[in-house]
DNA sequence: CGTATTTGACCAGCGC
DNA sequence: GCGCTGGTCAAATACG
């Protein structure tokens, strides 16, 4: 177990990162009102509609958040960064610069689902933010986008975020909006494999980095396979996946079932069941102990504790 | 000497 | 068309 494993956002093992759905920030919510009003003509009566859904939106991620928070026994809001839009107030700290404005107007156009199919899954609030859903050109290929936040050694500054991968980093660049370099990885354990990571410390947190990933592993991770607590179903089409984004909460859908999102509500009602509480916990507990590193620390801090003879 | 990292240059997208 | 910005390339450099 890495220090960026136990010393997560908050202390916590797993860094949430469920911003489901749409932006919440108010500038956000216009942002998509006009870009609605721009292509098509909509009436007082349809934006009201689209008000109301966003609004049901936040709010389900708003109790996705907390049962997850509840789930691990602390309060995640903090965190800020994993669950920027979900559950944090609607005063987080956006760059209100028209700049700033044009990044994001790319950002979203990297992320913002332009096909029917997909669009009509934000609608329902069926989305993840954490895998966000890129296309490519119409075509409708996804690719996922996920972030994922670590608490590091604020005088480190190697921006290594240890996630089971091997990482080659083929550039480093220094953002408008924050100070601190951005540095730009590919996946070197499989020269096809097409994921890209972006790291960079926090704006607001030099000791927080944030990791961004791109598109999906075509391999298995070559060092944490079959060792850590993976994933979870909730029901038949939708997985939290731990494995991923060095134990990010990941909704991942399984495979064949994008065209039928699955209902968020009746995923936070499974997830917030004892049933699942207790698989989940089972599981991690398991996976625990199955791992020899876990027992031999384990003992290793039993022994210590224990009186010399 | 081979490989990984660094870093300045270049390119593309976007708004004005 | 211009300027700004983020992302990528590739030569130079460092390292084992």
């Amino acid at each position: 177990m890495d220090a960026a494993w136990r010393g997560g956002v908050g202390c916590s093992p797993v860094c949430l990162d469920l911003r489901v759905g749409l932006e919440q920030s108010p500038p956000a919510r216009h942002e998509l009102l006009d870009r609605s009003a721009a292509t098509k003509a909509m009436t007082d009566a349809e934006a009201k509609i689209l008000e109301a859904k966003v609004t049901q939106v936040s709010e389900e991620n708003r109790r996705l958040a907390e049962m997850i928070a509840h789930l691990y026994g602390r309060d995640i809001a903090p965190l800020g960064l994993g669950l920027e839009g979900s559950i944090s107030p609607p005063t987080q700290p956006r760059p209100a610069s028209p700049l700033a404005g044009k990044k994001r107007a790319r950002e979203s156009m990297e992320t913002a689902n332009s096909c029917d199919a997909n669009s009509n899954r934000q609608k329902s609030g069926g989305t993840a933010d954490a895998e966000n859903l890129a296309t490519d050109e119409g075509s409708c290929r996804r690719i996922k986008v996920s972030g994922v936040c670590r608490r590091i050694d604020p005088s480190d500054t190697s921006l290594v975020v240890k996630d089971g991968y091997q990482w080659r980093k083929y550039g480093q660049k220094v953002t408008r909006d924050n100070p601190s370099p951005r540095a730009y990885f590919r996946c070197a354990f499989a020269p096809s494999c097409p994921v890209k990571k972006k790291v960079q410390r926090s704006a607001e947190d030099s000791s927080v980095l944030v990791a961004t990933y791109e598109g999906e592993h075509n391999h298995p991770c070559p060092s944490r396979a079959g060792e850590l607590p993976c994933s979870i179903s909730v029901n038949s089409s939708v997985t939290l996946d731990l494995s991923k984004n060095g134990g990010a909460v990941q909704v991942v859908e399984t495979e064949g079932t994008a065209a039928a999102p699955p209902d968020l509500k009746e995923v936070c009602r499974e997830v917030a069941s004892p049933g699942f509480r207790s698989a989940l916990v089972e599981q991690m507990a398991s996976a625990l102990t199955r791992d020899p590193k876990f027992t031999g620390a384990l003992a290793a801090a039993i022994l210590q504790k224990l009186p010399d003879y």
